[in-house]
DNA sequence: CTTTTGATGTTAGACGTTCTAACATATGTG
DNA sequence: CACATATGTTAGAACGTCTAACATCAAAAG
């Protein structure tokens, strides 16, 4: 907790985690460079060796965190509804987006990890618990049982058309395509089309 | 069409964005370097500054060109199907998602500039023009005049599903959650529900 | 056919970044 | 108090971007 002494910082890892993140939304993901954070902490550029190995694991550390506030908003929105209506499903995917449009560096940093760090447990960790919110309000929602192979089908449709919306906010598509969206009423009508039975 | 002679190269320009794309695919869009693209085309480090005027040019060069393939290929893929029909559409995602797969490094990286350069007019151009292939399908499909308001919405809709969807596979999140996935059939459940009429 | 000129390439180097090595200081434990 | 350990600093090697000054070649001009 002790800010700067003299010559030890006190808590130098969560402050280059912290510094990180919000170099990583004024710069984006790839433009963060290790002087910047040491800079913006008020350390040398060797001090963070101490702490990660190297540039990649402080923005592992920033992603895992990001990961975890995403799944939580999307928790505390659906909580908000009852489990497995309408309201809850659209509720976690306004949220989805929302964190999106909020921390669009976090959001896809959080993303492109994945891909760079094949395998990292703790991501894919992340990523099944965030994506196991929508996979239990859609079972409630449909009235499966958790192992019904529906559910995975309905919950990836869902994810991706959402996860797509999210990006294409943030990169300015919509946007650029002279789009006013809607979101709400958009993610209320595209969740019901999925989710409805009869084929 | 030269290639080297003594000094001079004969087409510099090209090979250098040739050499960026493939190493685009090989190490990805973030890990590219300059000395990486001239050490491939065997020139010395300051040659491509003739030609462009830093890094982020060629990098654009290089989505530009992506873009315009990506685009031809959805266009030869709906031809091969009545305009308007299910095919088509489905053929189309289809073809979005084929790109994505085989050269997710290209793909990545022209969603990411348009964020970087905001307001490129050659990407913004370029994007519309994809997601006019997408449009004249749908008003096809629906039958209605291309200035209704609903070709937009639907065209969206699936656009967000298709990018999304491109996304979850090349960060290989569809895999890290345990999913196979029949794309052809995903894509043409989903394109029926979202243009399917009745609310 | 030579000369000139502009396009395009090279080498040298300034500057920033990552990360390591060697050294310095604080912290707490016997 | 002494020492071991954790955590910082400075110095510097290796590498990357980009500029400046110089070199070469091709094509237009004389």
């Amino acid at each position: 907790m002790a800010k700067k002494h003299g010559y030890h910082h006190g808590d130098l890892r969560v402050t280059l985690v912290e510094a990180a993140r919000h170099l990583v939304e004024q710069k984006g993901p790839e433009r963060l460079t290790m002087s910047d954070a040491c800079r913006a902490a008020g350390v040398s550029t060797a001090a963070p060796y101490r702490h990660f190995a190297d540039m990649d694991e402080i923005l592992l550390a920033v992603a895992h965190d990001g990961m975890a506030r995403h799944r939580e908003a999307m928790e505390t929105a659906g909580a908000a509804h009852p489990l497995g209506s309408d309201a809850a499903v659209a509720a976690i995917g306004l949220a989805y987006i929302a964190f999106a449009r909020s921390e669009p560096g976090v959001f896809r940093l959080t993303f492109a990890l994945t891909r760079t760090h094949k395998g990292q447990p703790d991501l894919i960790a992340d990523g099944r618990a965030t994506f196991g919110v929508v996979l239990s309000q859609i079972a409630a929602r449909l009235g499966l049982p958790p192992e019904d192979p529906r559910i995975l089908d309905r919950g990836l449709k869902l994810w991706a058309f959402v996860h797509g919306l999210s990006f294409l906010i943030i990169d300015e598509k919509a946007a650029a395509m002279g789009l006013t969206l809607d979101l709400a009423a958009m993610l209320t009508d595209v969740s019901r089309r999925i989710l409805v039975d009869p084929a």
